[in-house]
DNA sequence: ACTTGACTTGACCGACCGGTCTAATATACT
DNA sequence: AGTATATTAGACCGGTCGGTCAAGTCAAGT
């Protein structure tokens, strides 16, 4: 029977809204457990410690993420050029309704987390690191359709998509820090003018 | 006298360099004073606050990167375009001294405490809002620059400048994630590939 | 009926946090 | 010399941190 809510999907999604809106460090998991209505004993029942908490966290968001407005943006239906802006105004309405609701823009939990914990913790970093790998590849896989149906001239897919990505952090993380989702508005569509040609031979 | 070096300057440089290759809340003033070898009491004498203390070190980061490579990067002797390569080297070859150094690559103080702070202090935030700004008016000279002289096109150059900036702190962050600075090499130079049109007149 | 093992409870741990305070000491001015 | 002031010293504070643990509760398996 699900305890209204298995208690280690309660854990993980407050977790999940703590960490997000504020920082890892700052949440505590006796915050965490009064907020899920969980007692600490149970807590790490389900999770050895709060770096674990931590990984499950960024596999979980991951997940969500790439099976929601991932997915939507980069809908095979939609042009390849379209889910670029698609992407930006996800993000747009995301952070938008985010701030709405608590005052702040919270940012990326990826980008967030991964320059928080990436120079203290190998395990963290490398998860992080993935998750942006994945991501980048999707960009990838947009650009290099985009140049077969002739959208774009031919260009380093791999490289021009990182750099996408790179953009697209940048931006959340200036908009954060203005703490205005305006920011990702006028600046996101310009993630579209990124190029990075092909290395040429030495 | 300078006892050997104002124990408010030793204070200012140990927090800057732990705040910097960790991150604010995980450095203590205890750590900070035994490594700049203060007592608390000395600490809390010229800080009162460990707030004050980051607004001062966000400060004097600010001012030794305005004095520092950022002049020279935007000497106004280099051709405007080369000092956006000029910027981009600044940082890979930095980031690489920093990560041979301590092992990893530390990324943007700015960008670090931004996304660390921004959700939870709102006098932080503005300050590093303001660097940011400022910092984004460098790149707005250099593109306004550039169009006179006609070595680019007229577009927005304070939104592109912007959308520059926030460019090369998405490059730091990825790079920072991958603990690689190559990925400042390879990515930054698309920095200039960045344009962002003025708006239309509706 | 009895055992097993997953789950919960909440008291408890040592370490550390940012910050305070009093007393001592060095320095500068008169 | 005497006094005010800037600086240092370090014990101390209440509170919180991540994490442990012994003692249970409870449902399923036999």
């Amino acid at each position: 029977m699900n305890s209204e809510l298995d208690t280690r999907e309660r854990i993980l999604a407050t977790a999940r809204e703590l960490f997000h809106g504020r920082s890892y460090a700052d949440v505590g998991i006796k915050e965490i457990c009064s907020l899920a209505n969980v007692q600490k004993g149970s807590f790490y029942h389900f999770f050895p410690s709060k770096q674990d908490l931590a990984m499950a966290v960024i596999d979980n968001m991951s997940d969500d993420w790439a099976n929601g407005f991932v997915a939507e943006a980069f809908d095979e239906a939609l042009a390849p050029i379209e889910r670029l802006d698609y992407m930006v105004d996800a993000v747009y309405y995301w952070q938008k309704a985010a701030k709405s609701v608590e005052g702040r823009m919270p940012g990326c939990l990826f980008g967030n987390l991964a320059l928080e914990v990436s120079t203290r913790d190998e395990v963290l970093r490398a998860r992080l690191n993935a998750v942006f790998d994945k991501a980048s590849s999707r960009f990838n896989e947009a650009l290099e359709e985009a140049i077969e149906i002739g959208d774009i001239l031919p260009l380093d897919t791999k490289a021009t998509a990182t750099a996408m990505l790179a953009y697209l952090e940048g931006v959340i993380l200036l908009a954060k820090t203005r703490n205005d989702p305006e920011v990702v508005r006028s600046l996101g569509p310009a993630i579209k003018s990124i190029r990075i040609e092909h290395k040429h031979k030495n």
